[in-house]
DNA sequence: CATATTTTGGAATTTTTATTCCATAGTCGG
DNA sequence: CCGACTATGGAATAAAAATTCCAAAATATG
């Protein structure tokens, strides 16, 4: 029964692939932790690797064989010899980057990551747990969703409408397209996302506008409470973009979104 | 005699580079190879890096020692601890969030927060300086960019875009609006950037293809090198993006996009 | 429901690896 | 050239890690 071992990581995630589904509970939860922790294998030992699996060490052996491999030791062989670390440490990459003259692209760079990870904390900080549960409900409870968002917010629109695809909710992306106007496709138990960021887009206010004309909730996802958007909306979320120079990450915009897309589609799903 | 073991890379760096020079012959020898070979020491064992070093075991040990450790393990969990626990158990994470009440709005809020901050952290430590600058070089030197990434990688080639028009670069988003085929646009003299993450968007590489044929340095901005845009690319970029779910939050690549648009809008203007 | 088969957990064992210690070699100051 | 001190290599020991093995539990089979 001697199996040859993996000679590859490829080859070790394509046997990987093959042996996971005709495995018992405990290897199967070998199989699954490795799969997601590859990368630890060169750096844990057989008991670090069998409590992260949540298995005893000799079921983390067994499972190495069962890949072909003689041993754990011979599997992490594989991962030692193949190991390359990216840089260690965040903020020393970070100056680092920053160092190489002011103005090159490596040093913008560390810029915009700089501001995406403010954004992102500062969101996580200041998020109104109770307007977003109020988000998904409202849009739990529609009909189509309509979507619209221009210029910086639109990729954030795009992103959500693609999202909401993919989770089979009806959306409809408002983007202007061959200056077609769709707002007679606001129907009854619809809903609104309006996204916009100052200078405030008169387009999607006006979408925002007739939507609350006719009655259907509004959810706007704006920088401030004082928006012009704010009066509009049924549900404002307000989210702190850092912006760098001119150009916001969108980072927080988008983790806010796609956190709503996910809630409203597992909710309806 | 007890000193206190550098806490961070930076500091074992620091200390290393302090010791060094007052170090008798085999002593020197360690700091030398252990300079060269740090990034070794997380998967390697006393003896292979002694050979390496072309001493016994025991100077390394007495090296390890001088730096302030109270052995080689102690120094060796430095670094095993440093190498980024890469790639968080997202899937596991996601079961989880589901069997834990439903995961509220917010708590899929914190996944994606979190996710968005470790595809930053890793792509500030990734990130490759000089496939950047190569980039900002080519795009500089064009005449008009092509953008084109479409479904999820759509945003991000939506917002570049953006970013152009802003910076008065003259840009052109290819987004299959209408079906209508814009290959034809692409000229000698221009440049296309191309965004895609598996799995693959046959439009996207076509375009690229185009691209290349024509001889136009093409941008690839995808998951790994092993992505089949990377052989369609005069340079790639890699973004290591977390997904969660099936969603990734896009933050890295952003970052990443906004960066190579402003440096390309600045050396330009 | 009894029996055969598979899977499991953990204790016992073996192997590998880290660490200490000390006799010896080397170096320096007088 | 002699002693005093430092550095060195390797053998001995301690610690940690990997691996095996088997009784017990779980599961499948007739």
């Amino acid at each position: 029964m001697t199996v040859t071992p993996p000679a590859t990581i490829e080859d070790f995630r394509n046997r990987l692939a093959d042996v996971t589904d005709a495995l018992p509970k405990r290897l199967r939860q070998c199989a699954d932790y490795i799969a997601a922790n590859t990368d630890r294998i060169a750096v844990s030992t057989v008991a670090e690797l069998a409590a992260g699996a949540d298995v005893p060490p000799s079921a983390l052996m067994r499972f190495c064989q069962i890949l072909g491999f003689s041993g754990f030791s011979e599997m992490q062989k594989l991962f030692r010899d193949a190991y390359a670390p990216g840089w260690p440490d965040y903020s020393t990459r970070l100056s680092n980057l920053k160092e190489n003259g002011a103005g090159s692209p490596a040093a913008l760079l560390a810029e915009f990551v700089e501001a995406g990870r403010l954004s992102l904390e500062q969101l996580a900080k200041s998020v109104d747990e109770a307007a977003l549960s109020q988000a998904v409900a409202q849009l739990t409870d529609a009909g189509t969703l309509h979507v619209v968002g221009l210029r910086r917010a639109y990729p954030v629109a795009s992103y959500l409408t693609y999202v909401f695809e993919k989770m089979q909710v009806p959306a409809m992306l408002h983007d202007g397209t061959g200056k077609l106007d769709h707002r007679h496709a606001l129907r009854a138990g619809d809903a609104c996302i309006a996204i916009t960021f100052a200078p405030y887009s008169d387009e999607t206010l006006a979408l925002a506008q007739d939507a609350q004309t006719r009655g259907l909730p509004v959810i706007g996802i704006t920088d401030r409470l004082t928006s012009p958007l704010a009066r509009l909306s049924s549900t404002v979320l307000t989210v702190p973009e850092v912006d760098f120079g001119a150009f916001r990450s969108l980072s927080a915009t988008l983790a806010l979104s796609i956190a709503l897309a996910v809630a409203v589609g597992s909710a309806r799903g």
